[in-house]
DNA sequence: CATGAATGAGTCTTCATTCAT
DNA sequence: AATGAATGAAGACTCATTCAT
């Protein structure tokens, strides 16, 4: 009847056989309900109108994810690797920290332009964890890749003598969150905010503030 | 959660006799609302939770407020207006554009640092305006007034010679993504951001943005 | 979002204010839910059913019970001090130990035959403990009161040596199972057993069983 | 739960082929089912979890059963089958009613000691029967073949002269129900009943209880 | 002003069952 | 003979809101 209980441990690590068809119900799913969220906001992308939208039954979902919350876990899962895949490919390409630095700040705008939908969807779901331990762990699942990938190029400028002295960690929080920040306005509306403009200025602002003060070569 | 979020321009106007009493119970109700979204969490927030933190009857809040939506909007409100007018007021007090740029960011982080609550709360509701009208007029409401503001500042800078050329409004965007950007992930780990260190960084990045070049002069 | 948390401690004592109405709506619940349960089984007893039953939306008894198993828990109470109360008043009119036994016996008798409704349910609920310790739990609330009044009896008489020499607490146990077990199989079938005459057999057995060897005064 | 309860007679006469393999896989999916409810309720022992056990699918269960209502009914069959099956088998071992009688009541006791599960199941399971004509039915399957049995032995006695008078009836449901009422107690909790203790009180009261008055010689 | 009581809409979830493979 | 996938019905529970007092 009632009772919570039922011990089953097992967790998202491989939570079943993982058929090939398994996959793709997940990732439809997870495709459709950022969808959802994105054009009716998370309070409002009830089981009830995700399924619809992927035109299955309710219970499709509760079927492939263990809840709720698994669907959003994976979505957001699903939102960060896509975008962190994207930018370290495009980082990789390049030589020397400065242009890895510029190339992480075109990549993260450059993606962001395509993929609208994924950011209106993440911004709802950032907000979405109630508790501190909720909210800390996102940040370690979320931003510290993120500020870690930066950091490392920092650093590398730092001992090939490009980058002037900083606190490596510090402006890797910065420059991450001056793309957020800029990224966040534009979520909120994408005609107020004059995206490239800004991803200009960025670019402009990081290259400064990294350069080697005196020597005006930059 | 609900949220038909209508625009709805009925506020300020007294929407009804606006007692003296009237008005201390709202304040009351709006302040111990953002308490406890910022321990709960929004979608935790059921006005029988608020309710109970104030010590009054749910039914107390119906009767001041025209329903869950509009306490949330008063809380957007006094969220806004409680930091504009800290910051307005400590800018007043520099003269010159670039101090007055600088006054503006150590004021956002001054008050950030006093009152961590406000910001948790507001990056939880940030993501709760479903449609995209709603999020348009959040933008409008929250955004524009602080874009608006700086986008004077360096104006300003520029007319008085003391900033480069740039489109105001579009560094305008930059400098208060740049803010948020930080204070976001300062929401969500408080150990994990150095906040007086970012501050710092940006404080120097905005000096040198905003500076001539050639002219050393900053 | 979802999150069970919701710390709370406020258990079944004084859960609120306890109103007077308050009261008489969960005595009005408790009463009707037996009924259905009886006419229908547990397990059929949603939530709906019983509302429907007591004329009453179903979100009222979520509204005075703190969730399906506390209404439960509450029928069992119910349920339990009902036949309790009944048969101790009646035990107490006698005076001597084999009286008050005969009178314990012929007491649950009487009021299995007014309150067969009860006891339909009763055995109903019995079954749905699932868990080991629920049903230790339900042991000691349910049967352990009752063991322990006949305990008191038979310990009396052996005191007052109308009773042979035995172990109380066994031999009560023994008597108890005997009542319940002929409960049992008229709650099956009313018309298979015949109440009365197993309650005349289990007289005599109870007389003949605690009766000193020899003497053949009983 | 479900329960549409259909009195239904198929059953032994071959629902299908009763393949050797389709035999076994019936008995391997009774017997894990048994102890799933043992140990986690009725209510709890959904398909999917006893399939779990069982380490199939939740098809085979369907695929053997007409639904979980067969499977229960079946389960039952088992449960009562084996447990009469014992008990006849050591009765017939013993001449003479008293002896028989003694006989029939130290079986029960012996078999339920080592198989508690069954027990702790079909106390669960007795509860699940909703409606009075399931009661009933399940009354006439369990418990009067018992009854019957037990009469048989009593009426046995009366015409060796070696019981008193009694109506056989009567006294075989009472017989049935001490017995079921101390295994019902023991089912609650292991520790809190002395199984044997009670087994050895209910000999004595049914050994006296069946004596011819006035002649001591039992 | 305030509140206890009631409500109905809506949410997630569980489950037995069916079906194509 | 077995199974993975899908489904729809039903369940408990939550919540903002209304209303009489």
């Amino acid at each position: 009847m009632r009772s919570k209980n039922i011990p089953d441990g097992r967790k998202s690590p491989g939570r079943k056989k993982s058929t090939f068809i398994e996959e793709a119900r997940r990732r439809q799913i997870v495709r459709s309900a950022i969808t959802t969220i994105a054009s009716a906001g998370l309070a409002q992308a009830s089981l009830a109108r995700i399924a619809d939208e992927v035109g299955i039954s309710k219970s499709v979902i509760s079927y492939h994810f263990d809840g709720r919350d698994e669907l959003i876990e994976e979505i957001v899962n699903a939102l960060l690797s896509e975008s962190n895949r994207f930018i370290r490919s495009r980082v990789e390409q390049r030589t020397g920290a400065r242009a890895k630095l510029r190339g992480y700040v075109e990549a993260s705008f450059a993606f962001m332009a395509e993929h609208r939908e994924n950011f209106v969807t993440m911004v709802d779901i950032w907000g979405s964890f109630g508790t501190t331990e909720a909210k800390s762990a996102f940040n370690a699942t979320a931003y510290d890749p993120c500020r870690r990938h930066l950091e490392a190029i920092l650093r590398q400028g730092q001992q090939d003598g490009e980058f002037r002295d900083f606190t490596p960690r510090t402006l890797a929080a910065t420059i991450q969150g001056a793309i957020d920040g800029v990224m966040l306005q534009w979520v909120f509306d994408e005609e107020a905010v004059d995206l490239a403009g800004c991803a200009a200025e960025l670019a402009v602002m990081f290259d400064l503030t990294t350069s080697r003060p005196g020597r005006d070569g930059r």
